[in-house]
DNA sequence: TGTTGACCTGAGAGTAAGGCTCAGGTTTAT
DNA sequence: ATAAACCTGAGCCTTACTCTCAGGTCAACA
């Protein structure tokens, strides 16, 4: 197999296995053309990685698993620990975007009602100064809102 | 004003207002000694800078809206448009990484149940290749899951 | 006056996970 | 024979910073 076979029958892009080839996840052999030579292992190997990826994992982290498994060690004991900071990182970030997405959405709904500013030089932008988009700043005694 | 002051002023890293200036959202003037003076202008763009972050907005969509309201523009209308396409993007951000944890959880959740497995050369790590952990995948009818 | 420590500067590289582009080589089909 | 489609390694691009570097400045203290 080559890159862009291995590619299509994984659904990844060819500049993906590339990038996997470069940063030493995959080791396919090479053809007497200077080919990658993509076998069942390294087919699997990439299947692997995508599903790790799925999981959150870190391309460093999946080196680091798959060297365990090399070694011919479990890599479940690193697999327990390495998910741990993960799923903490992406809890994080979980609620920071919800945080986000709803500043935003304040921020578009208050905007309906608000006029262009004009320039003064009080101001750049009173729709972006104008008020903080927290929820807090929302639940208040507007009646028309 | 110096870096470190302004940066304590505003609750920002002096890194990062060297990486505004750097990128020419803030243009400090400069004194004798070559050292960057920042005034109310300056101090006054950077918090709306950081509005406009905290709203989703680009460093870049920031200097476009800035050069908007130099010129003498209202930057109003380019707001309202910029802020489109990152709320679709931040919700699109969102959901993956509701999915994301969702698929976190139910792994470690399943894997809690499930014994280290031992090197084989059939698989790598079979908590991770073991199922998909997707929702549909574990609200079905196993018994002792 | 010398020196220490805290600050300043611009420039360059690093981060994560690829994407894109390049010049040059290979293979396959027409 | 040649063109299309593929291959290679290498290097730069993305985001919004962060870190490090070498060298310059400044205030205070001995």
């Amino acid at each position: 197999m080559k890159v862009h076979e291995l590619a299509r029958s994984e659904q990844v892009s060819a500049a993906t296995i590339r990038h996997y080839v470069r940063v030493g996840l995959l080791q396919p052999r090479k053809g007497s053309n200077g080919y990658h030579v993509f076998a069942e292992p390294e087919q699997r190997r990439l299947r692997f990685i995508r599903q790790a990826r799925g999981l959150g994992f870190t391309l460093e982290d999946i080196q680091t698993i798959l060297q365990d498994a090399e070694k011919g060690q479990s890599p479940c004991p690193t697999v327990r620990q390495l998910i741990e900071p993960r799923l903490q990182q992406a809890r994080e970030k979980l609620e920071a975007m919800q945080a986000l997405v709803e500043r935003m959405e304040n921020a578009v709904a208050s905007w309906q009602e608000q006029p262009d500013c004009q320039p003064c030089g009080d101001h750049i932008c009173l729709l972006i100064e104008g008020s903080d988009h927290t929820e807090q700043n929302r639940g208040g005694d507007a009646s028309h809102e």
